[in-house]
DNA sequence: GGAGCGGGCGCC
DNA sequence: AAAGGGCGCCCGCTCC
């Protein structure tokens, strides 16, 4: 094993920093170890910046994080720093994660000290329930500091040209700074000629006051609710909404900010969601409306692979259920479909059914068609509901690979002990009911991701993942063999966490010039 | 004039 | 038709 850090450790005897970090990493990796590393998100960056890349790893914080969420102390500091003062028993520094370039960055961590944490740490995972799949979720978890870094290098290709020309049809030219465009412009003068005196579209404030104002009573301005009153503000609003939100979020400004060099370069923050998704810390990368594909194009002589797992959440909980009928519907392409006939024949039913069960859903036809589920598919719709029940009494939920949710805070305790406290149970209940769905989801995405990193040709990058969609950029004549890639990832994924599974999870990739094109 | 919060809505 | 999980982000607005 090799030990990495901000410390290089290179070879025995030689325990100085070397003079050149990155071209002795480099050397070591034709080994391919499992570097340990304080913090892929700091160190790993300025190695992809001297052009090395590292296949395997064992990141210290975020596993220390999973494993104080294991031992039901989520919320403790996570940091390698902060795991090694725990061990020595010394005062545990705050969390602060240091910003690349800080001032004071604090002293990396001493080689000793990193092995020190590592030894730590595999101990602490012999001791739980099952060392096996929570090894399995460290590995999983440290490959995805590692693609989230790569692709925070790599970037999505980015065509800023299409990007300007997406937002002047729609807006109309870009603005002096600060300015409305004009088409934004134009539909808030229209709001305000609708009722009679000038209103600001972005207030919702406003909003709810003119319309009370026209004899309109509204609890809120979303969307929905503004569809139906019949008032000639309307149109012109929601309109203005859309377009608004597209200015502010994904305009001229953000390009501005966040696109260079033809790519698009967000933050990715591998486990910054509880359940395990990802999180950005800027750029939004996660959130980009649909008619922005379109900007999204493969270099001249390059394509992009996109694949999605087809109903990925309900194929996790056949999967964990071990429900035999779910698992029999999961064996299908179209995993609703197979259930309709379950549902009296609708596929909507089904899907609604399956969303409830997942999400907690209460309203419209979903207690009926819960009841059906509950009659069907009994092994999965009791695991769900152990998992809400959990939550509503403030115990504690795990994903397949051990990922524990965080506890209740103390104020929900509280509240749920007051006159009121049902709410904040049943709220509570949802929220871990899905914890376990969610989280495990996550987890084969994870694996989905480490493996196909793994059968990647050179120079082929994945350039964008988004909970179950990846995307692969690469030379146009390996885009049969990326193709195959991601589906042979799938079914190693299925099997690293389920092992033989009557369940499939069918990811089907396409080879596309454009984003867009690929529904 | 900056911090913090709720509303609203994009994505899954 | 309208409500159920997870986020990030911008806006208006309040408060200090």
């Amino acid at each position: 094993m090799v030990l990495a850090g901000e410390t290089i450790l290179p070879v025995p005897g030689a325990a100085r920093r070397p003079a050149d970090p990155a071209r002795a990493v480099a050397e070591l990796e034709r080994e391919r170890p499992r570097w340990v590393w304080a913090d892929a998100r700091e160190d790993y960056p300025p190695l992809l910046s001297a052009g090395v890349r590292l296949s395997r790893c064992h990141d210290l914080a975020l596993t220390e994080g999973l494993l104080l969420a294991a031992e039901g102390r989520y919320g403790e500091p996570r940091s390698a720093r902060a795991a090694h003062a725990r061990l020595r028993g010394l005062p545990v520094p705050d969390e602060q994660p240091s910003a690349p370039g800080t001032l004071f960055a604090p002293e990396p961590l001493a080689a000793e000290a990193v092995a020190e944490v590592l030894a730590g740490q595999l101990a602490r995972i012999d001791a739980l329930p099952d060392p096996g799949r929570f090894r399995l979720l460290v590995a999983a978890e440290s490959a995805g500091a590692l693609i989230a870094a790569e692709m925070g290098h790599d970037g999505m290709p980015w065509r800023r040209d299409e990007h300007d020309a997406l937002l002047s049809e729609l807006l109309g030219p870009r603005p002096v700074h600060g300015m409305r465009p004009a088409r934004l412009q134009a539909l808030a003068d229209e709001v305000s000629a609708a009722f009679g005196h000038p209103v600001n579209p972005d207030s919702v404030r406003q909003l709810v006051k003119a319309f009370k104002g026209a004899g309109v009573a509204i609890e809120s301005t979303r969307s929905w609710e503004l569809k139906r009153i019949d008032h000639p503000a309307v149109a012109p609003l929601l309109a203005y909404k859309e377009l608004a939100r597209l200015h502010s979020f994904h305009g001229w400004t953000w390009a501005d900010q966040w696109v260079r060099g033809g790519r698009f370069r967000p933050e990715y923050v591998a486990g910054g969601v509880v359940s395990g998704r990802w999180a950005t810390s800027g750029g939004g990368a996660l959130q980009i409306p649909k008619v922005m594909r379109r900007v999204v194009r493969a270099d001249e002589g390059w394509t992009l692979v996109v694949a999605d797992a087809a109903q990925l959440e309900p194929r996790v909980l056949a999967a964990m259920a071990g429900d035999v009928g779910l698992a029999r519907a999961a064996g299908e392409i179209d995993l609703y479909s197979a259930l309709a006939q379950s549902f009296g024949g609708e596929r909507d039913n089904a899907k609604i059914a399956m969303l409830s069960a997942m999400y907690g859903g209460t309203s419209g036809d979903a207690p009926k068609l819960l009841a059906m589920m509950r009659q069907r598919f009994p092994q999965a719709y009791r695991f769900v509901e152990d998992a809400a029940k959990a939550g509503e009494e403030g115990r504690l939920v795990r994903s397949w690979l051990g990922r524990t949710s965080p506890p209740p805070s103390e104020r929900w305790k509280e509240i749920v002990s007051g006159p009121d406290g049902g709410r904040a149970a049943r709220d509570r209940g949802r929220f871990t009911r899905n914890f376990v769905v969610q989280a495990t989801a996550a987890e084969w995405a994870l694996a989905l991701m480490a493996v196909l990193r793994g059968l990647l040709p050179d120079p082929a990058r994945l350039v964008f993942f988004q909970h179950d969609e990846v995307i692969v950029h690469c030379p146009l004549d390996q885009a049969e063999q990326v193709i195959g890639a991601v589906s042979g990832a799938a079914a190693e994924a299925t099997r690293l966490l389920f092992g033989r599974t009557p369940v499939r999870f069918p990811m089907e990739a396409v080879a596309v010039d454009c984003y867009a094109d690929a529904k």
